[in-house]
DNA sequence: TCTCAAATCAGAACGATTCCGATTTGGGTT
DNA sequence: AACCCAAATCGGAATCGTTCTGATTTGAGA
């Protein structure tokens, strides 16, 4: 879909909204790290190192805009924390996310229609597939009972 | 698993746990809607019109207690708020779940096995898979877009 | 440059959940 | 039936992620 910054921000213009070193700062983010989720927190975290004065209300905002672009696409970990990752090319899809380095690895399987099948009389309206685990580097190095819940 | 509120009594004093009206009003709302989900405070909600006086403090102890025995089990929905269903006799496998009543019918599909063999270098450690939905008496009756997010 | 809606900020508000210190109570023991 | 004490409960404060508010600043088109 989107393959840079660059793109981004003409998309972002397109749509009336405004260009800013912030949102700059945002969008490089996850266009540098194309595979990887963050949490809001961690945005936070990096655009306040260019912008300490930046707030959380910025990065929320910013992040909603982003994702009613389909810029970016939100997803809930079960920690309660909402994280988000530069929206995939391809069309639907699920994730084995890394609970350790946060890196989503895209599958093509997908159950829902199998299921579908199986409940005619149940309108299946939406669904979440998520899976988690380490992947290959992850769970060679040490320390792999991280599980859910930090930063 | 359980099937009576009396079993789950009985299960609760072996495991050191005093009885007390609160726990009985909490989990006869689970057994006398085995197929429902309850999120906390609709819990709250029902306890509170017998023991008006009680906490919210007591229901997370009580509910947080009921898992930890296998009595009931937890699940995210999309909305942030934690619902809690009468534990399933039978083994893993998901639901779907009625967007509009908050009925849950088991489903016996899982994809995890077959997801597991397509990505022998990820060692998955969890999944969750959540299905929303209309069953067929809500899907009949006119205002279906309730959506996610009610209580 | 001028203008103004959009963006930003700091801090308050919010909603679900958890924690805390003080008080009450279930239920085993006399 | 009275005693005891850990468990349970209460009310209210605290927490945490997220959203709102009101005042101030700024991007970018005229």
């Amino acid at each position: 879909m989107h393959e840079t910054t660059a793109s981004i921000l003409q998309a972002l213009k397109e749509a009336g909204y405004k260009f800013t070193g912030k949102r700059r700062a945002v969008v490089d983010l996850f266009v540098e790290n194309r595979d990887r989720y963050f949490s809001a927190k961690e945005v936070y975290d990096h655009v306040s190192q260019i912008y300490p004065s930046v707030s959380f209300d910025t990065i929320y905002r910013t992040l909603g805009i982003l994702v009613e672009q389909n810029v970016i696409e939100p997803m809930e970990f079960a920690d309660d924390r909402a994280r988000y990752r530069l929206q995939c090319a391809r069309g639907h899809h699920h994730h084995l996310v890394c609970l350790r380095c946060g890196a989503s690895i895209p599958i093509e399987e997908c159950p829902i229609d199998r299921i579908r099948q199986q409940v005619p009389n149940f309108h299946i309206a939406d669904h979440r597939l998520e899976i988690y685990g380490y992947c290959q580097r992850c769970a060679q190095e040490g320390g792999e009972r991280l599980e859910r819940g930090q930063t």
